[in-house]
RNA sequence: GCCCCCGUAGCCCAAUCGGUAGAGGCAGGCUCCUUAAAAGAGUCACAGUACGGGUUCGAAUCCCGUCGGGGGCACCA
């Protein structure tokens, strides 16, 4: 051998200088990248305020998920959502809107306290390294955020107004009679006035400490000492959002236990009506609005009271009161349970069953919630005290079961075995009687009967009858009956809790409150905020063994001595105080972000009224009467459909009751992306092997010459299957990596990653850029000759099109129309694309692929940005066609074609497809049935 | 167990009011270009809409049932 040229050499010099190649690409991005940042492009201007500008009256504020700055860094699956964001937002620049994006982070968090805790680093330190991470990757995309929007939730500048709001919630109370959340202020002024009445003596009688007790009752965040979600395995309490339903967290999978703490709690079930109710004047997808109905759980009954004689050491009559959602069953009651945990247990057990009902007891408050989950026969003792039915005086027998849920409704249940197949099962355990009360149908074969039906075995000698009355009237009739003797009312029951608001971890934002000796809440004065976090040394809270159920929650700012005792002017000279060492949820700094966004410098308020009336408030022209207001478009995954957006929308409204902000919703047009997934591959041993390197044979899968087992679902480190957009960028550039990902489907579907697949995207690119430039010399090839009428049609029809395409969030199709534009200007232009197509083509690609759309632009003479338009407007005179193909259709089946002109009337239309010779031949001289002529669409000729 | 969503070509996906099943991409065949290969250009084929019924002049689209996939809730009275 005398030489040895690589092959690749040849290769490489083959390629022309000019060609729109990955290293161009890279090249041409980097340069706009800058060039956008110099300019600030992507500024929008506020009203009023520091980021004061000349601003349009038509705006447009599009928001991403706030994202967690993860360490691990990013794969291809989560710039999808901020691509679409991004494509929209873009597409509504260019059409001359002032158009807000940005991305900050929600920063506070268990993985970088994690983080730390592994590494002995500061949490701000690795949290800020990873954001810096975060930022570079998502720069290399091209997104057209406002930078100096850019905000942090672990800033003090941030979370002092997170702590402000808190004072807020803190402070108000919630006026039933008003429908809204009022200062606590006024209700004090009640209080002490006498217009409202205080419970045991009068408020001038009533001392410090107890005074603030009973405003505390009210306070929309207060201290509760209650059954809370202590999980050992994170050292921390959680909400019950957090808790999955076998009882175990949904981060880190540990088990959870229910104990007695004392805790801070927002009163979001004040609001449980206007959170299902304003869910209606949401453009949301219905998927999201159903799982946030199904928690907040409204469900519409009857309380009931059933007197029962003391069988045990007070002989009195004590009341016992449920919740029905039937109370139309009321004679099929034939016996009652009790939680276990109910405090009447106590009171009406016989002193025989003492002990039978104090051993169930221990038994079931050893058995955690999964426990409770998992074995669904029914356990139960019965009390030896008997309850008396109000409609029909009969005696019903009243046990202690856990299946009755002492934090549902009453915690206690009038049992109808008839009408409720737990109850039924647990009648048939215990041999206790079963009586229909509605009828089921003849061929019903099942247990209990839950269907609806003409009432039977309902009426008492008295006159009280609900027979044959259907399940609507009976609800309605015997309500009235119980509230006219005073055993009962209607009413309305909800699963949602109040939010658990305290954690026990260093890594979040501090409450502004301290105690002092009487262990009373005081609020910090405004003018104190932020309370910041003060450094400590250990920043991990105490975690113990996960099933270590009797472990007691220490936090770890509690250890920091200096920072808890402070003494403070409080308005009567300084005392001491100790501070609160829990901090607030991770959920805390994204309940408002989005007002943030709107001000992020803003120094007086937490938002300028006038800028948040301008990008939030409610625009009625717009939307219609009902519009709640807030985010144009707000893009994210599912998975924070209770989560995030309720407590979010829960925040929005106290602050909006307070007159804090116009509009009552936080975002009003949600949008749900789809995920990205990917293949996995498992060798013989169940050990997963790099994907990338897997290769397919006749349908199946080999690695290293050994066949592997493929599996689909997440992209992850561990599952060795990870495509990182920084690669994608690397070997395509990263407008072939938008385009490709828009083009992969619609937004809201989830879809397989197939890296194969983006060199379609890359040559389409590669194509549009010969047919403007020429490849060996770099120099423009765009003509300046009139293209044909085919041709402007179909820019038009192209042009109108992509406009509805992006519009309705349909970035697949739009690209697929580039293409087809695209291909057309190829075949028919080899001499080079003409300019009245080349420049209304470049303007269209923009918003997927901006940087060579840029680069184009200015090659065309541009010297201003496309980034603010213009974009192209469709020519109506180009989208009518003289003359249209109408397909004949006999009996359903196309059997032929005819074109006529397009402005032919019916009748028209029907004779020359009646004329045509196919289908004459198959009339055989008769006269057709019927026929039917869909102007513009197809004739079809019934025989 | 209850509720919701989805099944179109080998793969990812179009089809806007019930009106010609195919826009686009990947993979594949063929032709051109090339010493050759790659890249590129051109061109072609492939399904009748998971399955079974129904409504209709006409169904991927509406209705009922079955199968398959995904998701939510779950002893909530």
């Amino acid at each position: 051998m005398e030489r040895d040229i690589p092959m690749s050499t040849d290769a490489a010099d083959a390629t022309p200088a000019y060609r729109y190649t990955a290293e161009l690409a890279g090249e041409i991005e980097r340069r706009w990248q800058q060039h956008w940042e110099e300019q600030g492009t992507f500024h929008a201007p506020n009203p009023v305020g520091p980021l004061k500008g000349d601003v349009p009256a038509d705006k447009l504020f599009v928001q991403d998920m706030f994202p967690y700055p993860s360490g691990a860094g990013l794969h291809v699956g989560h710039p999808l959502g901020f691509i679409g964001t991004d494509v929209f937002a873009r597409y509504h620049r260019m059409n001359g809107r002032n158009v807000l994006h940005t991305m900050g982070f929600d920063a506070f968090g268990l993985p970088a306290e994690q983080y730390a805790v592994q590494t002995g680093q500061h949490p701000r330190k690795t949290t800020e390294d990873n954001i810096q991470t975060y930022l570079r990757q998502i720069r290399r995309l091209g997104l057209g955020h406002d930078e100096r929007r850019r905000i942090s939730t672990i800033d003090p500048g941030y979370y002092k107004w997170t702590q402000w709001i808190f004072l807020q919630i803190f402070n108000s109370w919630y006026d039933t009679a008003a429908g809204k959340a009022r200062p606590i202020a006024e209700l004090e002024a009640e209080f002490a006035s006498g217009e409202r009445s205080t419970p045991d003596k009068p408020w001038a009688e009533m001392t410090g400490v107890e005074r603030q007790r009973l405003l505390g009752e009210y306070r929309l965040a207060y201290l509760s000492e209650a059954p809370v979600n202590w999980c050992p395995g994170l050292g921390t309490v959680l909400a019950n959002e957090e808790v999955t339903a076998d009882g175990r967290s949904e981060r880190g999978n540990f088990p959870v236990f229910r104990r007695s703490l004392r805790q801070w709690m927002m009163r979001i079930t004040a609001y449980s009506d206007r959170l299902i109710d304003d869910l209606e004047r949401l453009d949301w997808p219905e998927k999201v609005k159903a799982m946030q109905r199904n928690w907040i759980g409204r469900s519409h009954g009857a309380r009931v009271r059933f007197a029962v004689e003391g069988a045990g050491a007070s002989p009195e009559t004590v009341d016992i009161e449920v919740f029905t959602t039937r109370p139309d069953t009321l004679f099929g009651a034939t016996y009652m349970v009790l939680a276990p945990e109910h405090p009447l247990v106590d009171v009406i057990t016989s002193t025989e069953q003492a002990e039978a009902v104090a051993a169930y007891r221990r038994e079931v408050s050893r058995k955690t919630d999964l426990d409770r989950q998992e074995n669904k026969e029914k356990t139960g003792v019965f009390t030896g005290a008997y309850a008396t039915n109000p409609v029909n005086g009969s005696r019903i027998p009243v046990y202690v079961a856990d299946y009755v849920l002492m934090g549902y409704g009453t915690g206690a249940i009038m049992a109808v075995p008839g009408q409720d197949q737990r109850d039924w099962d647990f009648a048939k355990a215990f041999d206790l009687p079963i009586i229909r009360t509605v009828q089921p149908p003849a061929d019903f074969e099942g247990e209990a009967f839950t269907g609806v039906g003409p009432a039977v075995n309902s009426s008492q000698k008295n006159g009280l009858s609900l027979d044959g009355l259907d399940v609507a009237e009976a609800k309605k009739k015997i309500i009235a009956w119980l509230e006219e003797q005073g055993r009962g009312e209607g009413t309305v029951q909800f699963k949602l809790r109040d939010w658990l608001f305290s954690r026990q971890r260093y890594w979040g934002e501090p409450f502004p409150i301290v105690y002092d000796e009487d262990g009373a809440p005081i609020a910090v004065p405004e003018s104190m905020l932020p309370i910041e976090l003060p450094d400590v040394d250990d920043y991990s809270p105490r975690t113990f063994e996960p099933d270590d159920a009797n472990s007691e929650p220490s936090p770890p700012l509690s250890r920091a001595d200096d920072w808890v005792t402070v003494e403070l002017d409080l308005g009567d000279g300084p005392r001491k105080y100790r501070r609160e060492t829990n901090t607030m949820p991770n959920w805390a700094g994204s309940c408002w972000y989005q007002l943030r966004y709107v001000d992020p410098t803003e120094s007086e308020r937490f938002v300028n009224p006038e800028n948040e009336r301008y990008w939030l408030g409610p625009r009625t022209t717009e939307h219609g009467p009902s519009d709640p207001g807030g985010v144009d478009l707000y893009i994210g995954g599912v998975e924070h459909a209770v989560l995030h957006l309720l407590y979010a929308r829960f925040w929005q409204k106290v602050l909006f009751d307070l007159g804090h902000v116009s509009g009552d919703e936080p975002y009003r047009r949600l949008f749900n992306q789809g995920y990205i997934e990917a293949y996995a591959f498992r060798d013989a041993r169940g050990v997963y092997v790099p994907a990338e390197e897997v290769e397919e044979r006749d349908g199946k899968y080999f690695f290293a010459g050994e066949e592997v087992r493929r599996e689909y679902g997440k992209m992850g480190k561990s599952l060795k299957n990870v495509v990182t957009p920084d690669d994608m960028c690397e070997k395509y550039g990263a407008d072939t990596f938008r385009l490709y990902e828009m083009s992969m489907g619609p937004m809201d579907v989830s879809r397989p990653w197939a890296t194969k697949d983006v060199v379609g995207a890359q040559r389409f690119l590669q194509r549009l850029w010969r047919n403007l430039v020429d490849e060996t010399t770099g120099e423009l090839r765009v003509t300046d000759e009139d293209p044909d009428e085919e041709a402007l049609r179909l820019l038009h029809k192209t042009i109108a099109g992509v406009h509805d395409d992006y519009a309705n969030l349909r970035y697949n199709t739009a690209g697929a129309k580039l293409i087809e534009l695209n291909n057309h200007v190829t075949k028919h232009f080899p001499g080079g694309a003409p300019r009245v197509l080349a420049e209304p083509m470049v303007l269209m690609l923009a918003p997927l692929s901006p940087h060579v759309a840029e680069e184009l632009w200015s090659k065309l003479g541009r010297t201003e940005s496309l980034a603010h338009g213009p974009f192209p407007k469709a020519d109506e005179k180009y989208l009518v066609e003289d003359t249209v193909q109408y397909p004949i259709q006999v009996n359903g089946k196309v059997k032929a074609r005819v074109v006529v002109s397009a402005s032919a009337s019916a009748d028209e239309v029907k004779a020359a497809a009646l004329a045509d010779e196919k289908v004459a031949e198959l009339l055989n001289g008769g006269e057709p049935r019927k026929v039917i002529v869909v102007p513009g669409r197809l004739v079809n000729v019934v025989l």
